[in-house]
RNA sequence: GGAGAGUUGGCCGAGUCGGUCGAAGGCGCUCGCCUGCUAAGCGAGUAGAGGGCUAUAAGCUCUCUCGAGGGUUCGAAUCCCUCACUCUCCGCCA
């Protein structure tokens, strides 16, 4: 959410951000529904502050004793109650749209962001690590996983439906083994571990971002509780209407939860394997942070990305993402992409956004600090995958894999395996 | 799920028969004074949101907010209703 001020004071400079972003908003319904929802305030406002100090009046005659006079002045107010009753009733009318207006505006791009249409648009920042080169036809996961016995599709379509998955034995021992190594690394480098509910309400859910606009992306209850997409949803609304104190930030949080994304819009797309499912698992970073800090806190979340792919021995590439092709929240995006050998490409593996002050307005989460200002200011949020753990599983699978269809362990996740050093088809 | 108790400012806590209560007192915090010593004392200040005026700033003023929403009233933290949450006891359960 931006502020309803700055968008009314800056409202050349919103419509260009808008326009970079491929965004369409109604900018002049919201001036007028502002215009007017000011007019209101101002009337209301002068009619209430009448009314008080007739009470205060009638309060004082009638301790006086003169209640005649009490009388007349409550005659008197009680039509002014009926002006202020339609006012009010307008009033809220025109603030609820405001704010409906205001909810579904999107980020504005940090100045740093190239502008761009689509994905096109994308810069490449840089590139880590060699993709393998294989003497022998490599397979892509949907057709090795299966026959190592590690995934099955089929039986996840059985037990829920399509784009649900099934992972077994070394497949499952190799997943929970990476969500431990990526846990484990994070908190060396200063992540504090959450354990989350899966489920979230609707005011959580607004608070990042998700709700009111993108409803048909999420799975719903009947209760009216929501599966969470992201970890970043219950991280970033712990603190939601909390005041921090400028001492403990940086905040940095982290979590492995399962994600859950109904994909309504993405019917088609990379429908083979498991890179697109309704769930999966992730390990999430989030940050609070101050706003002179944010830009680095961001570049130090893509190294602690960045960090666990490093580590496993994966090649990928880091890119900005340029305006048109930003998520909702975002003010700046890098995604990391890795080295899937089916792809022939680098495909996202991690998506760290630095959101601004875009969340922590719509969710009040602000910080204090009396030495350097008064009063109380949003903080910046910010979140990034650490990884996606499905598709981490992929990759691992994918570029580690050998002649004999085996897959090798690469050495970090070895102690989280028991010390096992090759996935082997199951007899 | 059943019964009872509660929800006030950063925290604790008072609010009498509804009126001068945005709210005593304490703690904490900020600024100043005093004091030759890691303390104490004295004084002042210290909620948030949103309008308007002015405007580099600072300030002035008004409105709203005492869990949320609604009602009664000229006027409600104080009375009534609904809901949410917390705590205690019971039940159920991994």
């Amino acid at each position: 959410m931006l502020d309803a001020k700055f968008v009314r004071e800056n409202i050349d400079f919103v419509r260009q951000a808008l326009a970079n972003r491929g965004a369409d908003w109604p900018v002049e319904r919201f001036l007028e529904l502002d215009a007017e929802r000011r007019r209101l305030i101002a009337e209301t406002e002068s009619r209430q502050a009448v009314r008080n100090a007739a009470s205060k009046e009638i309060g004082a005659l009638m301790k006086a004793g003169d209640h005649a006079a009490a009388h007349r002045r409550k005659e008197e107010v009680r039509a002014l109650n009926d002006e202020i009753a339609a006012l009010d009733e307008a009033l809220a009318a025109v603030d609820a749209a405001t704010r409906e207006l205001l909810l579904t505006i999107p980020n504005l791009p940090h100045e740093s962001v190239p502008v761009g249409p689509d994905e096109s648009g994308n810069v490449e920042v840089r590139r880590w690590g060699t993709p393998p080169e294989f003497d022998f036809e490599p397979k892509a996961h949907w057709d090795l996983g299966p026959e190592l016995g590690v995934i099955d599709f089929e039986r996840g379509v059985k037990l829920a439906k399509s784009r649900f998955v099934v992972l077994g034995r070394d497949g499952a021992r190799l997943n929970r083994a990476l969500i431990n190594f990526m846990l484990d690394e994070h908190a060396k480098r200063g992540y504090a571990e959450w354990s989350l509910p899966a489920l979230a309400n609707a005011d959580t859910l607004t608070g990042t971002g998700q709700l009111p606009k993108f409803e048909e992306d999420l799975f719903r209850t009947s209760e009216g509780l929501y599966l969470i997409p992201t970890a970043e949803v219950q991280l970033t609304n712990l603190h939601r209407d909390e005041v921090l104190d400028a001492s403990v930030l940086p905040l940095k949080y982290c979590a492995y939860t399962p994600c859950f994304r109904e994909e309504a819009g993405a019917a088609g797309r990379d429908t083979r394997g498991m890179i697109r499912v309704h769930q999966f698992d992730k390990v999430e970073l989030v940050k609070f942070a101050t706003p002179e800090t944010s830009l680095a806190e961001l570049e130090g979340m893509v190294a602690d990305a960045e960090h666990i792919l490093q580590a496993l021995g994966l090649a990928y590439r880091v890119v900005v993402l340029c305006t048109g092709d930003m998520g909702f929240a975002s003010a700046k995006t890098y995604d990391i992409e890795v080295w899937l050998p089916s792809y022939g490409g680098y495909k996202e593996i991690s998506s760290c956004s630095d959101c601004w002050d875009f969340q922590a307005r719509r969710a009040s989460i602000k910080y204090r600090d009396p030495a350097t200002f008064k009063g109380s200011r949003f903080v910046h949020t910010l979140n990034g995958s650490g990884l996606a753990v499905g598709r981490t599983l992929v990759a691992v699978l994918e570029n580690y894999q050998q002649p004999d269809g085996s897959v090798v362990v690469p050495e970090a996740l070895r102690p989280y395996m028991g010390g096992q050093e090759r996935i082997v088809p199951v007899g």
